[in-house]
DNA sequence: GGGCGAACGGCAAACGTTTGCCCGAAATCG
DNA sequence: CGATTTCGGGCAAACGTTTGCCGTTCGCCC
């Protein structure tokens, strides 16, 4: 038989004082109000009778459940376990938790998944798999949530973010690809809903402004998820319409590797007759064949700084603060998928 | 002027009931009991309010949070996140969620973790990072936690596990590798504190006793973690005393991995000179070069069962049930990395 | 028409903490 | 030495549910 788990009740019995003595006495932040003996004898007593704190009834009294929900679209696409950990060793110090939900990337799905954690009593909330247009996370907002997106963005500049620099990613690929003398350059841009897709999308029409680069909206596809087989289709509209593309700017490393294999059946060769570059430099792209020239973003600090700004927002209390915007740096890694551009097949270069 | 938080009082005063009536019409399980025309009166007024259950509340009355803790070493090691999915799909539709716990692969800290988690209050865990001998398992047994653990097993069989069928996993990589003319075939091990280190190590020993394999100690090299410097480390020592080495097993794709980066550096071609093989298969092992000849696990159904296990272990309510132990098939799955035995340099052939 | 269940729903006691308030004693001060 | 503050700790009221236990009220049967 094991004994019932013993209570604060029942280590202020055998210490022989208050339960509210007890209390105060275990709880380090209200310990000096008690006497060190008699603290000491609570401590013990708790300690003999392996008495475990009880989280839920502590929440239900005050409200604060310490656990914070984190909402990705997908635990098992590598980009976000290392925002996970971000975040989670950054809050576990401060006696927070985190839980997960799955979205799915479905809106409707993002929906249930924020109110059951909002059923489950959370303290805060950190999305990665935010829309621009987030219903959801407007709804929450109106709960009095904290909120904090991170890798994406919504439109509402109220609700705090971070993601990384997209405009200086995406240009330092193009500037990559020019230097290797490429000019008909491609773009597999990203969903429309998501701000990332938008952002990148909107750092290539900026940037190929400025670099002399071939500019013509078909040299725009546009992927309607970030997902490989989105990758290999950008690859067959962008192909049938631009004979002398010499490369594809991909907006992830996803549609990037769905590129490569593409390219691949068709008997492309990459990089030699069309190089090819992601975004994210999730785990093992720089393992795989060729290895991926793309953007690299800091995921753990994403989580980190994500974390970071929900507990400035906890720890303020009930006051709303401004929210934040935190814009992490990037940086090109260049791999095998990129290399100089082909010279034209038999006539003179074009220019 | 956020209103407060709807209690399931103020639904029962705005419909006109008792709160007692309020809180069985909402549940569907109670819900039989009351009349039609008021239950729906109840729910309006609940909707009209947006009135939220409070999980914490219940929880405190039931003794039931209906969450379930999993321990994982680390999320960022791919292996886990299907297994997380696994777990997630299945106890989701029952109206459970997880919360995820690191251990870094450290005794120390699962214990620190399982501890908390029981602060948290979970009904039950699933443990992914199970030594052989494990204290923190043990000790929360004591607690009457409802355990299982996957991937690996602990060595008393009163907890229940999923894990795969490492011995034909071994035995189908060594006869493939057999049929290819393999003879002098060394193996990384992994730890002895790990179940899967253990079993897969005594079906090597098993196996290579039936297929005419060079049989010998110092085939076999012992990694003391799952990470790719140690499965580096093997092959250093493997090729040091084996000069006849023409392929190298490991226990797992980590190891596998560590091993290929070896024999690159080292200049020896796979799989022309040495043929390696991991297990596992976990996510990109198919897309670096050459892309990894390992056993498939069902990472996903592995999570799946676990939950399975624990959902009945919970239904069953506190009577303790027999622990069960389900094994899941393996499959091989060939890719480039192995190839046939090379010739011997020079002399003829050693048989 | 009396008796018997079943159906419906109210009552109140938990569940284990936290915390504002109060009180007595000791300490400090003028 | 009286008045005032400080300190240590007890009291009890929440927090929002769930649920065993009872009363009513009906419908039904003989």
């Amino acid at each position: 038989m094991t004994t019932k788990k013993a209570t604060l009740k029942d280590v202020a019995k055998r210490a022989g004082v208050h339960v509210s003595t007890a209390s105060r006495a275990l709880d380090p932040r209200t310990r000096h109000r008690i006497s060190a003996d008699v603290a000491a004898k609570i401590a013990k007593a708790a300690q003999q009778l392996g008495y475990r704190h009880n989280q839920m009834a502590a929440s239900l009294r005050t409200k604060k459940t310490n656990a914070i929900g984190i909402v990705i679209p997908d635990i098992t696409n590598m980009l976000f376990p290392p925002i996970i950990r971000g975040v989670d060793d950054r809050i576990a110090p401060h006696g927070y938790i985190s839980i997960i939900g799955h979205t799915e990337g479905d809106a409707e799905r993002e929906k249930r998944v924020i109110e059951t954690l909002q059923v489950r009593g959370i303290d805060g909330l950190i999305v990665a798999s935010a829309r621009l247009d987030d219903e959801a996370i407007t709804s929450a907002m109106k709960d009095d949530v904290f909120i904090v997106t991170v890798n994406r963005r919504v439109k509402d500049e109220g609700v705090s973010s971070v993601v990384s620099d997209e405009r200086s990613g995406v240009g330092a690929v193009l500037a990559h690809l020019v230097s290797l003398g490429h000019r008909h350059i491609g773009y597999a841009s990203g969903p429309a809903w998501s701000s990332t897709g938008e952002a990148r999308l909107s750092a290539y029409r900026y940037w190929a402004g400025t670099h002399g680069i071939v500019h013509s909206e078909s040299l725009i596809a546009r992927a309607t998820e970030y997902r490989e087989a989105e990758g290999a289709r950008c690859v067959d509209v962008l192909l049938a319409s631009n004979p002398k593309l010499t490369a594809i700017v991909c907006a992830n490393d996803l549609l990037a590797i769905g590129a490569l294999a593409a390219l691949k059946k068709r008997g492309i060769s990459c990089p030699g007759d069309i190089s090819v570059t992601g975004f994210n430099d999730i785990p093992f792209v720089d393992r795989i064949t060729p290895s991926l020239t793309t953007v690299r973003i800091e995921h753990y600090q994403c989580g980190s700084a994500a974390a970071g700004i929900l507990l400035e927002d906890l720890q303020a209390g009930p006051v709303r603060r401004e929210p934040r915007h935190i814009v992490l740096p990037v940086s090109l890694v260049v791999r095998e998928s990129t290399g100089p551009a082909p010279k034209p097949p038999r006539r003179k270069g074009s220019r």
